[in-house]
DNA sequence: CGGCGCGTTGATTACTGTCAAACGGTGTGG
DNA sequence: CCACACCGTTTGACAGTAATCAACGCGCCG
């Protein structure tokens, strides 16, 4: 089973930040991948691994994990739907972390050797693709900041900003609510306290009413003080056309 | 005043990844840039702004820093000699953040212009720069880890001896011993938690006699014991030349 | 109906933050 | 040469946030 690479959240994504022009399109033609279903909880790229292949996330949500001694584990980013996850593992020859489905998940992966090709026919292509590993160091840093410096409360109204407008510039917000069929113990592990420190930390928000969270849906109730509490600004999620 | 991009810790950082083809090393050539000094606590690149150059440290410690209300801060990379630190500007237009020098800086600018040229040139140099933020981004995720996960002696540990194995790639380290001139302060918006815990936590390492920090000399008196506390896996610096 | 996975709650402990003051080295001026 | 101010480090006491342990609730499925 082959996929065009132009799955619709990826081609989105990409349109926000700068235009693409037919050469780009085209070498986006010539990449496809096969794709593959992985259920909830799997492995799809395996820590200390050398993947001939990167992997787009087509559908679900994933995230990439560090696993510790004591069977603590750090999960360091997450992926949705459109999301390019180990572009990065084209330089970086051996995997420092795992990439996990969080949710069933379907999943393209493109050969790298073909990923080269359509850099060299359209290096306007290839600089996209290097944006996007930028933004994705962007986020990192926006995590960062929220662990260091946020108290729980914050931290969450944060992670929930920034799920909410990177699934708006996909197309997977509904109004003022999306899926996000994900566990608390997962999300506590990607804002790294406990499951029931977190717990308590949604219920704050909740009683606020800032947001909902029943069963998969997750509904923005208060998106202006959502943002206030958070203190969020999207400015390094780069959701803005310009040439690059 | 104008410098190659040839300082000599930036050389030494790329040749450890892979090796420099000749057209490589005349694409670097024909990138030079102007440097200049700053003194300690200066704001090196503007929050908020748009550069129209990158910058590459010379020598010096600097650092990413976020600015919150309420006067906290958090810095989300540290940057050393040969560090090219904000190539990412070249492609997300507006800095998110700004870098500021935590010691004495000499730093070196390369107009963007010039750095897509050179790209153009030699392609494979190209992926070399992309490689290098790929690297920021695993160093991003390493902190993230440790943030989320360490408590506050294993976090300072890990802070040390990715420290110490970045400055041994640019050989800047003399037997168990470097220049560290940062102040604790800087260090406590590092590992994100406040001076006084910081200031305990380098007290138990060096009670344990793992290492020492006098002034500007930090000597790691126990590499083993640190990396072990630590749990400290150095695969997330790529440090191994490979063809890229 | 029982078992299971996930969410929720309570009680207690441990870690980290905050506030405030003291200490120590260094550079300047009398 | 000493007093003093300044900056960064260190210490102490206390408050607050988060982790841990354990149990309970609840919906779903065999």
């Amino acid at each position: 089973m082959t996929t065009p690479i132009a799955s619709t959240p990826f081609l989105k994504a990409l349109s926000h930040r700068d235009d693409l022009s037919p050469d780009d399109l085209a070498a986006l033609q010539m990449v496809v991948g096969r794709a593959r279903d992985f259920p909830s909880g799997e492995e799809i790229v395996a820590q200390g691994s050398s993947p001939q292949h990167s992997c787009l996330i087509l559908s679900g949500f994933a995230a990439r994990g560090h696993y510790l001694k004591g069977g603590r584990r750090q999960l360091s980013a997450l992926h949705l739907p459109g999301d390019f996850v180990d572009l990065h593992s084209l330089l970086l020859k051996t995997m420092d972390h795992s990439v996990i489905s969080l949710t069933p998940c379907k999943v393209a992966f493109f050969n790298h050797q073909t990923l080269r090709e359509a850099d060299k026919r359209s290096p306007h292509l290839g600089r996209l693709f290097w944006m996007l590993t930028i933004i994705d160091a962007a986020i990192h840093r926006a995590w960062i900041v929220s662990l260091g410096q946020r108290r729980a409360e914050a931290h969450v109204a944060h992670f929930f900003c920034e799920l909410y407008t990177r699934l708006e510039a996909v197309d997977l917000v509904n109004q003022d609510s999306f899926e996000f069929p994900v566990r608390q113990g997962d999300l506590a592990d990607m804002v790294g306290f406990s499951l029931v420190h977190l717990n308590r930390s949604l219920q704050l928000l909740r009683r606020k009413g800032l947001l909902e969270w029943k069963g998969p849906l997750v509904r923005i109730l208060d998106p202006e003080a959502l943002r206030s509490l958070a203190e969020f600004d999207p400015t390094y999620l780069s959701l803005q056309k310009q040439p690059r």
